[in-house]
DNA sequence: ATCATATGTTGACATCGTGTCAACATATTA
DNA sequence: TAATATGTTGACACGATGTCAACATATGAT
């Protein structure tokens, strides 16, 4: 029996086969849509036989799901500066940052995120990763909150849960809304919920 | 020719045919939900050919968004309360009311925008009705802004139209939040998300 | 009253995407 | 080398959609 780093040759074209099929997806979901994408055609780029699909993926939106992964690591990426400022001033600097770079990076993929926003609308189960993905930035917040809270720099009265929570939204929507319109600019975006999110709307 | 308020025979029983599909879908649809709910089944309840149904209606989605129609009315007159405050704290106890009203008046309705809000994903026509009355709502907030910057009650270096948008976007995903999840406050998320909008988290 | 026409209704049918499955091919291993 | 495990395949059944030619009846002009 032949293999190659530890891995017997069946199990290799398994793997190749999977990956074809995973190439095709990212090719042809791009090209079509979420929606319009249909299996025959991922099948048919993959150059795999139609049941080979299913025996990998029990169906579209897993496939897709798979593939969200992957820039999902990214995103991560960017809001995991670590947080610790010790002013208020500071505070206010380092959250404008980064939500600048949150939509600064999901608007450089701006074709990918408007099949994922597609897709998690009609897909549950891509929608359940999203929410996943929702429910990690919010703690991540979260804890930020209960930080500057003990620091004394934020106001006691606020549940974090829920502060946390509508920030997020607030990032998330400013960035399908900048994918969807051209015509606003990123960092005048940042600079006003930046403002509202700290020292809100009223003097 | 016999005629009733105007209408003649035939036109009341193509009245009367449309209103029965309406009646049909919005009783098949809370009950299966927006995607799983078929053309068949409402047909059947409707007690029509099946051809009949798309005389009126080209697909289910067009159905359903004319269902939605009049639940908006309902949820835009919360909104549509006068809004002339003198006083920062008017302002503010006035905002937190409207929060309240809003959340509770989608609240009472649960199972119906849980639907919607499965098919504003699912069909690309009824995220388009959604997103007019998104529109709808953040004008009016918009104008609600501009006046308090007049009255010099709140900060002018805030664009009215960003601001707008970000708080109608934490109204609106607190209501999908409280909808899927019983165990929030009502009024402690409206207390939390106006206090963030009008003052800020920061001291 | 008669009848041509307009209006409304109908279900059989063609189409399309999905997911399953029994059969096949080849690698593995005893 | 033979039995078995692993991987592949496309034909097929299914279910939902939307269309269409035929049908039924109301309308209104003569």
């Amino acid at each position: 029996m032949e293999r190659t780093g530890d891995l017997t040759k069946k199990q290799q074209q398994a793997y190749q086969t999977r990956k074809k099929l995973l190439d095709a997806g990212s090719e042809m979901f791009l090209i079509h849509g979420f929606q319009k994408c249909t299996m025959t055609q991922i099948i048919k780029k993959a150059q795999v036989g139609y049941g080979t699909a299913y025996v990998y993926f029990p169906n579209k939106d897993t496939l897709f799901a798979e593939l969200i992964d992957h820039i999902v690591v990214e995103m991560k990426e960017v809001a995991n500066i670590p947080f610790q400022p010790t002013s208020t001033d500071e505070a206010i600097d380092q959250i404008y940052h980064q939500t600048l770079n949150f939509l600064t990076a999901g608007l450089s993929k701006k074709k990918v995120f408007l099949v994922i926003e597609e897709a998690i609308g009609l897909s549950p189960i891509v929608h359940q990763k999203w929410q996943n993905v929702r429910d990690e930035f919010t703690q991540s917040i979260e804890r930020d909150i209960r930080f500057v809270q003990e620091q004394g720099l934020a106001k006691k009265e606020i549940i974090p849960a829920i502060i946390a929570k509508s920030w997020f939204h607030m990032n998330e929507q400013m960035l399908w809304e900048l994918i969807k319109n051209e015509d606003f600019d990123v960092s005048e975006i940042a600079r006003n919920i930046t403002t509202l999110y700290t020292k809100g709307l009223y003097y």
